[in-house]
DNA sequence: CAGTATCCAATATGATACTG
DNA sequence: CAGTATCATATTGGATACTG
């Protein structure tokens, strides 16, 4: 198996290019807030829980760089950004949703029921 | 999103969960060789370019570990051990398929034919 | 044959404070 | 609002030598 170059990135395999383009903990949880609607990076910081500014920064940074985000900045008063998916970044998160199904089929047989755990959660938020 | 704890593993999310498993470097390389057929330690060292003793083992430690492989030692004369995919194992095996044909098609995109590249190192090999 | 053990460098992530 | 900068820690991965 080769290395492969590609903008400066090296890799061993298709998987590998696949991963490190998705992978660590951050870039699926950003991407698949994307596929609903465009976010500020303020907002992406609120729906995001434990993510740190600097991870966020970061993880935009690398996902603009591989072209999977677009960035919109609004010079006006106030400020903002706004992010939203490439068609590049379309396609993986499609890859992201088969992920996301082996993900809650497993957590099932750990005997752990991930949407109704989320849902309770939401649900206890909004009593606060 | 909660934090979720399966077999002392933390993770945020299904894809986390996923990722965490079959992620890193050569977790889907081992993997991938296993769709086969069952390999040696040794196989594995030989077939697999640039990976370290040191990660084989962690890899296929952990591998085992959530599942995934099985591990069959043989104590005879030479002693020898072979792994082999568990059903989870071949499961996510399909998973990773996906993955690879999107890398396939996002390299080719970059002007990268990554399959005709490996055949042609192969025929290099033979020629040596 | 199939690993362990040890040392070391690079990267990832977090916490906190500061800024155009 | 949308970031940077800095410091600290944890994890990952490679090189090398050794072993039941």
């Amino acid at each position: 198996m080769p290395d492969v170059i590609i903008k400066n990135n090296r890799f061993y395999n298709p998987v590998d290019y696949i991963l490190q383009q998705i992978g660590g903990t951050w870039k699926a949880p950003v991407l698949w807030r994307l596929r609903i609607k465009t976010f500020r990076y303020s907002e992406l910081e609120k729906d995001i829980p434990h993510i740190s500014q600097k991870m966020l920064t970061k993880t935009l940074r690398e996902l603009e760089a591989d072209g999977l985000v677009d960035k919109k900045t609004f010079a006006k008063v106030p400020p903002h950004t706004e992010y939203s998916l490439t068609s590049k970044g379309k396609q993986v998160v499609v890859l992201i949703e088969s992920i996301r199904n082996l993900g809650l089929e497993l957590m099932k047989k750990e005997g752990i029921d991930y949407l109704a755990m989320i849902k309770e959660e939401k649900k206890n938020e909004r009593k606060k």
